[in-house]
DNA sequence: ACAAAATCTGGAACCGGTTCCACAACGTGT
DNA sequence: ACACGTTGTGGAACCGGTTCCAGATTTTGT
């Protein structure tokens, strides 16, 4: 377990001119720089990152808090964000948050704040403002992805809007029997999504004169939350609507499924919509509109290190309250005019 | 930002004793423990984890080596992982490895071997004899989940019984025209599921005298792959089975999607069974060997843990050296005797 | 009552790097 | 030739804890 004072000793200078040579910092002569970095091989040094971030401060870590990791969204999420976080030569530290409140004043009081990282990414999760000032206290920049946190940078998309325009899309079909299978407002867990979305077809339906009747149904946000939602709406005549928009595309997903299984055609008798350019889309032909979670996750890496490396002036999260991604339409065969005898 | 010096001062005893009183590590005083510890909360001290490393050498982090984060097994393992850890007081910093050999290379000499982590849990990927030797002459732990990898513990499944059996059920349900739809064996990235699974069936079908023929397709390992494997081979009247074996839960749900689509009903045309325990099996009634890999990656880090707290006896890692997990056979309504004129 | 063991506390060394400072040697412009 | 800026190097302080050691005090054993 070699230290730098033996490749010092082993390159024939000092301390200093060693750790000059490895960090790339300051003035070190070509030739010392060989040997130094020669010496290291040699001895197979590898630098304690503990003895570095104690005195330079920082950890090249960065925490990512995420509620669930076996759903579409927050995987690819992860996936955008590890990519982008080791291209950089920044490391991860995952804390996924339970719906257990004590658990969760736990991590924030207890594993984050221990200097082990230098910032954290907040994903669908709407952070308390007792949270956010912990963070910032401690001087760690924050980043927010899906969750609508005030204050502090975030990305996402215009969810209302977005869930306007896949209900407006289906109006302008020709529809005015249109069903909302979204998530449980109850079990969102500080993500404002559901009730977002909520609004957004709400807003759509309102405008076009269509409200007030019994028309949303909350599910999990799963395939089979669709599924069991859509058997059950579907089946029963007195709603039996003539499109779905779909929470998300897992729940769209769910419910072409259980339309086939009903033996109801899609789009003839049946339009669908979804949210979120899942994998399995193109798949069910499902029209959607793609949001690229893990193109968000990398572009959240992004304002992370950007704070991290102006950070030397200290300055106060002065960037842009929050950055909507565009998302993009994609109409496939899972979308048409309502039957006529409707 | 206040150090443990200035807890000390405040509570009016020098480091040392405030140094125990809070980590609790040797004689203190019950009244100067509690002088010091509200002491702490009134400064809002906390401990840097980088100054504590240095010293004791250990930084309670746990590097996890993962494929994938996207595909159900991974995703759930990580699940595991990532509870337990967390509940046992240790961080989780994720590396994806990616195909690229070069990142892989990366990431084995210069992120996991800086003195980042205690210990590794390598999860469906193989290391080469080198990347053990690596890791082991720095006495750092190393869990295997799912890999093969010799000379280190390690958590999987009988890949190669289960998939016997599984094939084994078909045979005895009385199936001859049985296929496999496995992972293709080039893109299995180290990690030889693959390999073993299309063993397991060959054994099989061998064992019942039903081997040589074209009986293997193979396909990605999701939902997508299944479908389209299915639908190639069913639609082809040279090959059109009574039976799949899917390689992985998620290629059974994409062959049923695809039968159900051609018109091919299971099971009295067509019998599927899987491998995983997916949570989508019971939505499609798939007959299928339950793998709980959560419960895989709770006894990974159980694993990692025993040896992490033995460590100062530095113990060659004894245990066990592979841990055999029971699968369980769940019977749905995906498989069946095959149709009689066939 | 006295020795031995256990408990409590402070001082100082130490973990392994980085960085500030001083100093030397070397151009370079005037 | 001299002042000055740029390079290159070593010594020493320092980051913020933990732990060893020694000394003081208390408890326990006989």
């Amino acid at each position: 377990m070699s230290a730098i004072g033996d490749v010092a000793r082993l390159a024939g200078v000092s301390k200093s001119t060693a750790s000059r040579a490895l960090s790339g910092r300051g003035y070190v002569s070509d030739a010392t720089r060989e040997r130094v970095v020669q010496a290291a091989a040699d001895l197979g040094f590898v630098v304690s990152s503990a003895a570095a971030s104690l005195v330079t401060g920082q950890t090249r870590n960065v925490g990512v808090v995420i509620p669930f990791i076996n759903r579409w969204f927050f995987a690819e999420v992860l996936d955008g964000l590890e990519s982008a976080l080791i291209s950089s030569g920044y490391y991860l530290t995952l804390y996924r948050l339970s719906e257990d409140a004590e658990q969760r004043r736990r991590i924030f009081d207890y594993f984050l704040v221990r200097k082990r990282v230098d910032a954290v990414i907040a994903v669908g999760i709407e952070l308390t403002a007792h949270e956010v000032g912990q963070l910032r206290s401690l001087g760690k920049p924050i980043v927010g992805l899906g969750g609508p946190t005030d204050g502090i940078p975030t990305i996402n998309i215009d969810d209302v809007e977005t869930t306007r325009l896949a209900t407006e899309l289906l109006i302008n079909l020709g529809h005015r029997n249109i069903m909302h299978l979204g998530g449980d407002l109850q079990e969102q867990m500080d993500f404002r999504v559901h009730d977002q979305r909520l609004t957004g077809f709400r807003r759509a339906m309102d405008d076009a004169g269509l409200s007030g009747r019994d028309d949303f149904l909350a599910v999990p946000f799963s395939i089979q939350g669709g599924y069991a939602g859509a058997l059950q709406v579907l089946a029963d005549p007195r709603r039996c609507p003539t499109a779905i928009v779909a929470g998300c595309d897992e729940v769209a997903v769910g419910v072409i499924i259980a339309a086939r299984q009903l033996g109801i055609n899609i789009p003839s008798q049946l339009s669908v919509v979804g949210i979120d350019g899942h994998t399995l889309a193109p798949m069910f032909e499902l029209t959607t509109f793609e949001q690229f979670p893990a193109r968000q996750g990398s572009r959240s890496v992004e304002i992370i290190l950007e704070q991290l490396e102006s950070n030397d002036s200290e300055t106060p999260h002065a960037s842009k309250p929050r950055e909507m991604i565009p998302v993009n339409l994609v109409v496939r065969s899972s979308t048409s005019a309502p039957p006529r005898d409707s």
